[in-house]
DNA sequence: CCGCTCTGCTTGCCTATCTC
DNA sequence: GAGATAGGCAAGCAGAGCGG
């Protein structure tokens, strides 16, 4: 059935994929351990069973692990190392996967000195799918780092994973936020389904940290919830333990309007005191499960109309509100639980909104605005009127320095008879502060250089804005 | 229908290193 | 020095299926 002669192996058609078997070295008959989408994918792993077996370099594939005599396979090292490291369980769980499944059945049986870059070539661009992006450069990224240690252990000469530009895949669609009226209408579900999308959605919580979350992380006397761990689950288990990252763990304020609400679901939940969870699961003692949550992040989505938001979108949401609102980054990074402004920066979308206000602000401004922007240099801040043609970059990370976000068309300069130095509170200025902020106004000593490609972007951009 | 588990796979976060 | 790329790890998404 589907079955075809070939001179080695044979490849058969079974519930839409092919199998695909041989005769190995030791008399006995192997089969592929995956099934192939294409045919064409079984005939090279095929071939290169094939040709280890041409070249001695065949062995029996390794169902125990850690055996000594494995080491000198890829499969027995790779097994060796990864037992080695301390790995959290989900990436235990997740690199075992990728080992088995993608890198041992092609590659497992080889001799680590006998691998080259050509052949890694060949099972990076057979056995890897290029429609799996994401998994084709986690299952070489894995490959790479094992050999790497090999490398620095001596066992090979030289790491022969060359394949270069594998890193880059980026995020395939546009977030467009929830607006507040749109999060409001999160209050008119029922609690257990709605509070917990509404955490997400003001305080920019990931759903592992809501469910994470215990009463006696929800002070709302004080206004904030505490977020001090997450969980996370492997094949059969949940795990609740503390944040990845340091900056995980962090306190953020809850907007007064939901308290009471929050009060409500609070004084009616079942008495298992101050360290049962918020959002407890159908026991009543362990974690609302990922599914659950799920479940009720669709009912809540389908309410407020905004089915093509992801959970994950939620925390985006929360942090392009906040951003909105003038905030500066460092008060962004810590609600967001981020080490970095690059990462605060990446999480900040335009509204549709925030759009139409920065068309009209720019449309006022025409005329009789001159744009500038204010960047720090060693010695403080200097002024760079925008014609100056500073880089795109440079403005991009000077936005998330001083607090002017996507979607605004808000400058900041000094707050009244206050200093533009960083000493003075500040607040976004209306054209009319601009104007009278002559400081902001004078050309920088020393103008940024940017490079022409760039200079001439921006000048092409200022042009459209410039009288 | 609802609420849940299991599972395979994709996407995101953060940091280090390389390149210009 | 800034931007680009790579590396390592964690978390999210969603289909299948089960039981009440």
């Amino acid at each position: 059935m589907g079955q075809e002669g070939r001179s080695f192996g044979s490849i058969e058609r079974r519930s839409g994929y092919f199998r695909a078997r041989y005769v190995g070295a030791d008399r006995q008959r192997h089969d592929a351990p995956h099934l192939f989408s294409e045919r064409i994918d079984a005939e090279h792993w095929l071939g290169e069973v094939h040709r280890s077996i041409s070249r001695e370099e065949w062995r029996p594939p390794v169902k125990v692990k850690g055996r000594p005599d494995d080491l000198d396979t890829l499969a027995g090292y790779a097994r060796h190392c990864l037992a080695e490291r301390e790995l959290t369980p989900r990436t235990r769980e997740e690199y075992g996967r990728l080992l088995e499944k993608l890198i041992a059945p092609t590659l497992g049986a080889i001799q680590l000195k006998h691998l080259e870059p050509d052949r890694i070539r060949r099972w990076y661009s057979t056995v890897l799918s290029a429609d799996r992006p994401v998994q084709r450069k986690h299952a070489y990224s894995l490959l790479r780092s094992i050999l790497r240690e090999a490398e620095d252990e001596g066992l090979i000469d030289r790491n022969p994973c060359r394949v270069r530009n594998v890193g880059k895949v980026r995020r395939t669609r546009d977030i467009e936020p929830a607006t507040p009226a749109e999060l409001n209408k999160l209050l008119d579900l029922p609690p257990k389904q709605g509070l917990p999308v509404l955490l997400a959605g003001w305080c920019g919580l990931r759903s592992g940290e809501v469910r994470g979350l215990r009463r006696r992380d929800l002070d709302l006397t004080e206004g904030v919830v505490r977020v001090r761990q997450a969980v996370t689950r492997t094949k059969g288990q949940v795990h609740v333990g503390a944040q990845k990252a340091a900056a995980g763990t962090r306190d953020v304020g809850i907007p007064p309007h939901p308290i009471p609400y929050l009060a409500k679901y609070v004084a009616a939940l079942p008495m298992t005191g101050r360290d049962g969870f918020l959002f407890p699961g159908g026991d009543g003692v362990s974690p609302m499960s990922e599914k659950a949550l799920r479940y009720a992040y669709g009912k809540a989505r389908k309410v407020i109309g905004r089915e093509d938001l992801t959970f994950h979108d939620m925390c985006h949401s929360a942090a392009s509100l906040a951003g909105m609102t003038g905030a500066p980054t460092a008060e962004l990074k810590a609600m967001m639980g981020h080490a970095t402004a690059g990462m605060v920066e990446r999480y900040q979308h335009a509204t549709r909104a925030s759009r139409s206000r920065l068309a009209e602000n720019m449309s006022k401004a025409r005329g009789d605005l001159r744009p500038v922007c204010a960047t720090r240099s060693s010695g403080g801040r200097s002024h760079i009127p925008w014609s100056s043609g500073v880089r795109i970059g440079s403005l991009l990370r000077l936005k998330a320095a001083e607090g002017v976000h996507h979607g605004t068309a808000a400058l900041r300069v000094p707050g009244p008879g206050g200093r533009a130095d960083g000493d003075q509170p500040e607040d976004p200025a209306s054209p009319d502060r601009v104007r009278s902020a002559p400081g902001l106004l004078q050309r920088t000593a020393h103008p940024a250089r940017p490079s022409g490609g760039r200079r001439r972007h921006a000048a092409s951009v200022l042009a459209q804005l410039s009288p």
